[in-house]
DNA sequence: CTAGGGTGTTACCGGTCTGTAACTTCCAGA
DNA sequence: TCTGGAAGTTACAGACCGGTAACACCCTAG
């Protein structure tokens, strides 16, 4: 009926899309296994001959988050072969998209909050994942031909995550509505240097 | 023994501050009444004498923590009066102070985070903190004499939430760790113009 | 046709959660 | 000294949680 996911694939797949999409929307402390495998019509068994916990499962999750992620940078270096400040333009406009009206924020930064065991398994995961996605974006400025590529990398990346977050404390009319803006504005800045 | 809020406060009040620096270390729902009560020094039964539900002493918390906040402005204006362009340089300052290694974020945001059912009571509290703060910034943006300053408060309220959060999935020395550098250089920026 | 692995079903374990009932204890104020 | 309200205590209800055991099923590869 409503679950949309049950096709022919694979339980483990189906699973693991679910979950994404459960955890994503409610949180992960928010969603127990048995609602997760209900959604993705199987049954709490199944979960568990593929995955050894809830923890792992969660794991998984945010790798394939990481990596649906990771798949619109290809998309930017399609859009516009060799031309890396386009590239750069493109992930304003892409970042600037996510911040729509439902939107739930980061996958990996929402886990952290949630997760505030320190040695909890999933951490060192999301700091990999985050880390890498950070080098991304330094090596897009610094081959876009901008000076002090580190900072404004981390300056656009500290914009985009408090853009997320505050979209869920105050909306979409809030800071947030100005992304595009600050982001531009502080490219071009960085450009004129 | 270990408790520290026991003394001879009264048992409503040892509730709400315990309560609050449970929330902010192991999250909302990671933190059950039970275990509030007992570092409290208190018990269930006392608790929902005083708050009528757990989500009603979320949001007593959530009030507290600003009320708190709004305090440290007031510090701001007695240690540089009338100088609101030193008070937002002391913004940055604390702003970059509460970035310290085991920070675990902004209690609003990071509530928000959690509660993600858009009709749960808290959230309409947080949104009124939030947008109340963000009123605050930007009239010490205006006084401090610098042109847009409803950008350069959102600006500067988005890096510092992204600082926040970033911290906590990547640590402190991620982006967070150019914070001040950033902050400066966007006020700096706003004045030339 | 048959064997076996992947899957579904049901029931259960021990624990935790929010919230309540009934009763006792304590202490301050009249 | 008496009294009334605040606070503590114990027990419990009802729900949900992550995780497991035992067993029946079905479908495909040989």
């Amino acid at each position: 009926m409503t679950d949309g996911v049950v096709e022919r694939t694979r339980p483990r797949d189906r699973i693991l899309e679910t979950a994404q999409d459960m955890f994503h929307k409610h949180g992960i402390k928010g969603v127990g296994v048995d609602a997760i495998t209900e959604a993705a019509g199987t049954n709490k068994m199944t979960l568990y001959r593929h995955f050894e916990s809830k923890d792992e499962l969660i794991i998984e999750c945010l790798r394939a988050t990481a990596a649906k992620a990771a798949r619109i940078w290809d998309e930017f270096e399609a859009a516009h072969p060799g031309d890396k400040l386009a590239q750069l333009h493109a992930w304003v406009q892409k970042a600037s998209e996510m911040l729509s009206a439902d939107c739930r924020g980061c996958d990996m930064a929402n886990a952290a909050v949630e997760l505030s065991e320190t040695d909890h398994p999933a951490r060192r995961v999301i700091k990999e994942l985050k880390e890498a996605q950070r080098e991304k974006l330094v090596a897009l400025c610094r081959d876009a031909g901008v000076g002090q590529a580190e900072l404004l990398a981390d300056t656009l990346s500290l914009l985009l995550e408090g853009a997320r977050v505050s979209m869920q404390s105050v909306g979409a009319e809030g800071p947030s509505a100005q992304f595009v803006r600050m982001a531009e504005g502080l490219i071009a800045s960085f450009r004129a240097r």
